[in-house]
DNA sequence: GTTGAGCGTT
């Protein structure tokens, strides 16, 4: 039953592929298997997860045999609290070949292979993503802190008791109602960080990029040509300063001599 | 021991 990923995709030609989010980070393939097994032929279950820990990623991706039943389950599952979480199921949009996908159909690999699109070609992004950046913010943290958590953590009771009475309505949660926070919040976020004077660095670089190239006309590297362009050398030098200076502590001496009785 | 609003592998 865990042999979900582990060889490979079985057959992806004519299967439906759903994503799931907001899952824990604990919950396995083989927890979501039989929960969207029961609503239809699950033909895989994958979950990705980190190279390097080999943690989930918070989202699965599951493939169904048949629309009616990957619709089905969407809207049975969506919402639905698995694990102590409300997951999300909603149709995958992008495919594993970063193919599109029709409805969440998705389309045969070989298909690209006709050279059919030659306009657009979508970048390998995903393999790049690996190298570092994205890849990490997207799957450690986002900025969120715990300050929505603890809201989350709070409400959790409120969804607990929601749970209940949504029995008799499970369309409800279709519309989502998390854009509204989720605005506000962005919107503070990037307030935060606009007037945040902590911005990214300051381009150690001053000039923006007009020469490139090293000074070929009067510009001698060493700056040594320049008229009064190296005054610095040794008037800042602080080997000359220190043979200037006379002792380094002459409150030392003093110290000393205070200190000492 | 930790996280999160996100699109995938032999």
């Amino acid at each position: 039953m865990s042999h979900f990923g582990r060889s490979g995709p079985p057959d992806i030609k004519d299967t439906y592929s759903l994503l799931v989010l907001n899952i824990t980070f604990r919950t396995s393939a083989d927890d979501l298997f039989p929960l969207f097994e029961k609503y239809g032929k699950v033909v895989d279950v994958f979950i990705p997860r980190d190279r390097r820990t080999g943690d989930s990623r918070g989202f699965a991706f599951v493939r169904y045999k048949y629309a009616d039943e990957a619709q089905k389950a969407v809207e049975k599952l969506d919402g639905r609290v698995v694990d102590g979480r409300e997951i999300m199921v909603q149709f995958a949009k992008y495919g594993p070949n970063a193919e599109r996908i029709h409805k969440g159909r998705v389309i045969e690999p070989a298909s690209r292979s006709r050279g059919r699109s030659r306009s657009r070609s979508p970048r390998p992004r995903y393999k790049d993503e690996y190298r570092d950046r994205d890849y990490r913010r997207r799957s450690r943290s986002r900025s969120r802190d715990r300050y929505d958590r603890d809201r989350h953590h709070g409400k959790e009771r409120d969804y607990r008791h929601r749970s209940r009475s949504r029995s008799g309505s499970p369309n409800y949660h279709k519309g989502r109602g998390r854009g509204q926070y989720d605005d506000k919040r962005r919107s503070r976020s990037r307030s935060d960080g606009s007037a945040s004077p902590a911005r990214l660095s300051p381009s150690p670089r001053r000039s923006p990029s007009p020469r490139r190239t090293p000074p070929s006309r009067g510009g001698s590297p060493d700056g040594r040509n320049g008229k009064g362009r190296s005054p610095t050398p040794k008037s800042v030098s602080p080997r000359g300063r220190r043979a200037d200076s006379r002792s380094p502590s002459p409150r030392s001496d003093a110290d000393v001599s205070n200190e000492n009785p």
